[in-house]
DNA sequence: GTCTATAATCAGATAGAC
DNA sequence: GTCTATCTGATTATAGAC
């Protein structure tokens, strides 16, 4: 984000670093429009309302998510073993969230705030994400049962989408991490 | 929760489910009072304000959590292998989640919602809950080096946590949720 | 496209009767 | 211990100048 970028970028920048940081329910149109460099109205000039501001954060951190996993995991070649790509994927996953890309981060930590009709259609967005690791899943363990499998994609994206929380820089990279908690899953999952 | 409650009780009890069920930030104090069978401004004869009740509802949480799962690890005797007393804790943990308790699944769900001073006040309270975990991972991997074990405990309990936000009885119970959690955690941890 | 000024709303909190 | 009535403050949102 820098001043030549376009008032509605620098907005949207915003929104996602503030519902990254503080939540929404803590989340004030003021300090977004602070962090575009303009005061609260002038968000009304882009958006029609705050609501629409956080549905398209949301979408954005969906789309552009889905869309780095699915980019890493299908590079590798058609011979890859689908643990392989399922390493690849988990791990894609937690380094875009660690490498300071708040739009992701800040799907993983406000989507269970969302007021109902706009989680709704959120949720048809993010489908498309649950849909890949579901897929993942199953090729990766053909032999399992849907509902075992359903909790384990479920723990699973708990545990990535937790890592901003948690992490600070320093100690660990988010390589590492990313390496370890794929490490952790595929050794419990297969 | 009954009507034979105490009222201060009933509002601890409505405002664990309704912060359990909607989050801190779309927690009313009249949907509260509402739970609890009386009108806003009576909740105010019981706590001094809305962040006073939040905090204990926090405190319970975790006090009672932290109890539910020391005592049944530390029923095993003295015998038993320390990922054994992993194991019971993890269960512990997820079933007393998904038994229904609103405080604790509350904790799961606002914790990192919290304003600033007051989590640092809840945060001393955790920290009980959080060593336990600690402790029962360098036993079980002594190995290991801290910052290892620290990324891995903090994936499991945000693993852990998530159950109640996706669970919905029906096909599968609390009990086989908590042991393929702990099956899933502990084959890939040790 | 951003500002100043202000409206409209809503939720937390208080006063005082019962 | 709970109620009705009211206050206060904060925040989203609008109107209209520049």
């Amino acid at each position: 984000m820098n001043n030549t970028d376009s008032g509605r970028k620098r907005i949207l920048d915003s929104a996602a670093f503030i519902l990254r940081t503080k939540g929404l329910g803590a989340a004030r149109l003021s300090e977004i429009a602070q962090g575009a460099g303009m005061l609260a109205p002038s968000i009304y000039h882009h958006f029609k309302s705050k609501d629409e501001l956080v549905e398209h954060v949301m979408l954005a951190g969906i789309y552009n998510n889905t869309r780095h996993i699915v980019a890493k995991v299908e590079v590798l070649g058609p011979e890859t073993p689908p643990a392989e790509r399922l390493r690849a994927a988990i791990i894609a996953h937690v380094e875009f969230l660690l490498s300071g890309d708040d739009f992701s981060s800040a799907v993983a930590r406000v989507f269970d705030d969302l007021p109902g009709e706009m989680k709704q259609r959120v949720l048809a967005a993010y489908a498309t994400f649950d849909n890949y690791w579901r897929d993942l899943l199953v090729a990766a363990s053909p032999a399992g049962n849907d509902g075992q499998r359903t909790v384990a994609r479920k723990l699973m994206i708990a545990m990535l989408d937790s890592c901003p929380t948690w992490y600070r820089a320093g100690r660990l990279s988010p390589t590492q991490i990313a390496n370890q908690a794929a490490d952790l899953f595929l050794k419990g999952f297969l």
